[in-house]
RNA sequence: CGGGGUGUGGCGCAGUUGGCUAGCGCGCCACGUUCGGGACGUGGAGGCCGUGUGUUCGAGUCACAUCACCCCGACCA
């Protein structure tokens, strides 16, 4: 605890592996490639879930709960996608144990092999289409808009906390439409939803857009996503809105009567974001000195400490204290008090920030006789001293000056490190830097690939906004009806 | 899955050409002095040296195997 955090420049990976242990969100686990998220991660994560729970519902939907495990025969049905996940899926093979004849351990019961195997999910299509078939009969019946919050299983070769872990944590949202166009429309819808989250909640900006067909979801017609760029310039793909055509209807056979009686296949959406989002809160805001928290995903907004010498000033500032914290909760702020007598305020400063606390409020003897408080805020490091008189409506405005200020922060950074690019030689120089390029491109996947090999950049997304001035492909040639973003991704 | 690296109290590390009782810093516990930006003193607790097999009179140290983690690739809603 309480030493610094690698430099970023040293290293990015490691300054937020670092990070994410010191300020105590996650730890390696015991089993491969899968974290143990600590409570104080948990509690970021609990926000989130809150918020876009929020946000589901006020888009019509509701949550369920379908099974962790898929026969392995509902993973075939749909061709691309078990080609998509094949690689990836952990197998359950048998249901039992048994003690081992010499007592020295146990092991699995060859007796108990079940007839057919199990997967974990890696994400719930076929087990949920499955199910759907029988909740689908008529267009009366639609559009049925499902999410559910799950734990998922992909057996990745290489993982990092948050960004990538064998089993994590997301929401997947599942809907049922009767036309394409409404699917569509829903597709989009929840992307935005995202994308209003990462802008107000996590205070990241993000770029919609389209995949190309080489990143699309396995099993999708389209995939819509949003991308957000880390601060050593890397793109993140911080959530995804897939629109799934008839494929998952077809594969498992789910037909309505529309209003004509006339059978048809329905059309499907699925959309999730994860725990991945904790790693982009994490990568686009915090500096060394540890976490940035956006106050309104923060899990506590404010911290109070009392300064003091010996145990009757401490009993002295308590009570201020616990009248300063009321104030504050009674105005919706989440705040604690930090009363620790073996730790010196020094240490506690050094603390909080690094946990990402956005307001720490100091109360000392020097504050009891003028009626003053210290505040600091942790984004920008600065610090007063204010009256106590209205200290709630400070502290509030306070609060989303520093949200939005995380924001500009982000966002300015990102447009410092965005670049039109209209040669592939400036390309491949500029690519060097890290940041967003926007550049033509001839819409084909040879060249898409032939950038990927040479340069490692993908193109992240076809953006839905911003400039759709046609030109020519920077690597063919070709015409292109507009500019697509490039990065070097995690 | 390839290349490189690391596994030694909770964390970070040292440990020589194999050698006797495995150390250091941080943290933890007790007491005292401190306390407005990461305090200090004194005393104390805490180790199957990742795991297994071998070589040896003797293994943290050597060999082989294995597992885990980290970095770089490949792969990746």
């Amino acid at each position: 605890m309480a030493k610094e955090v690698t430099s970023r420049s040293e290293n990015f990976s490691l300054w937020y592996n670092n990070l994410v242990i010191k300020a105590g969100l996650a730890e390696n686990s015991a089993v491969r490639g899968c974290m143990v998220i600590k409570p104080y991660g948990y509690a970021i994560w609990e926000n989130m879930q809150s918020a876009l729970d929020k946000m589901f519902k006020d888009t019509g939907h509701v949550n369920a709960y379908f099974p962790l495990f898929i026969p392995k025969s509902f993973m075939a049905k749909e061709a691309e996608h078990v080609e998509g996940f094949a690689k990836e899926c952990a197998v359950v093979t048998h249901y039992r144990l048994r003690n081992t004849l010499d007592g020295s351990g146990v092991e699995v019961d060859p007796d108990a092999k079940l007839e057919e195997e199990l997967i974990v999910r890696p994400t719930s299509e076929t087990i949920i289409w499955n199910t759907y078939k029988n909740w689908i009969h008529s267009y009366r019946d639609l559009p049925l808009l499902c999410n559910q919050w799950a734990n998922v299983v992909r057996w990745e070769m290489r993982t990092r906390l948050f960004l990538r872990t064998a089993e994590f944590l997301w929401q997947e949202g599942h809907t049922a439409h009767s036309t394409r166009e409404e699917a569509i429309e829903e597709t989009t819808r929840m992307l935005e939803v995202y994308a209003d989250f990462a802008k107000n909640w996590l205070a990241i900006p993000v770029i919609s857009g389209v995949k190309t067909a080489s990143e699309r979801f396995a099993g999708a017609e389209d995939t819509y996503c949003i991308e957000a760029m880390m601060q050593d310039g890397k793109a993140l793909q911080a959530g995804t809105s897939h629109f799934l055509g008839q494929n998952f209807a077809k594969a498992f056979d789910v037909k309505f009567a529309n209003k004509d009686g006339e059978l048809d296949y329905v059309w499907a959406t699925s959309w999730g974001v994860s725990t991945r989002m904790i790693g982009a809160l994490i990568m686009a805001h915090s500096d060394d000195n540890g976490l940035i928290l956006p106050p309104k995903i923060a899990p506590l907004q404010a911290v109070i400490i009392p300064i003091f010498k010996g145990d009757e000033e401490l009993q002295q500032m308590k009570t201020h204290c616990e009248s300063l914290k009321n104030r504050l909760k009674n105005s919706g702020i989440t705040v604690k008090i930090d009363d620790r007598d073996n730790l010196r305020s020094g240490f506690k400063f050094a603390e909080y920030e690094l946990q990402g606390v956005p307001v720490r409020l100091a109360i000392g003897p020097r504050d009891l006789q003028n009626g003053t408080v210290e505040v600091a805020r942790r984004d920008n490091l600065t610090k007063e001293t204010v009256p106590m008189e209205n200290i709630e409506q400070f502290v509030l405005s306070l609060l989303s000056d520093i949200q939005d200020s995380i924001y500009r922060k982000a966002l300015n950074f990102r447009e410092k490190n965005t670049c039109n690019v209209d040669s592939y030689d400036e390309f491949k120089e500029k690519i060097e830097n890290g940041g967003f390029i926007m550049a033509h491109w001839d819409g084909t996947a040879e060249t898409e690939a032939l950038i990927k090999e040479e340069t490692k950049a993908t193109i992240r997304c076809i953006p839905f906004d911003g400039d759709k001035t046609p030109g020519k492909c920077m690597v063919t040639g070709k015409q292109s009806d507009r500019r697509v973003v490039f990065a070097r991704s995690y």
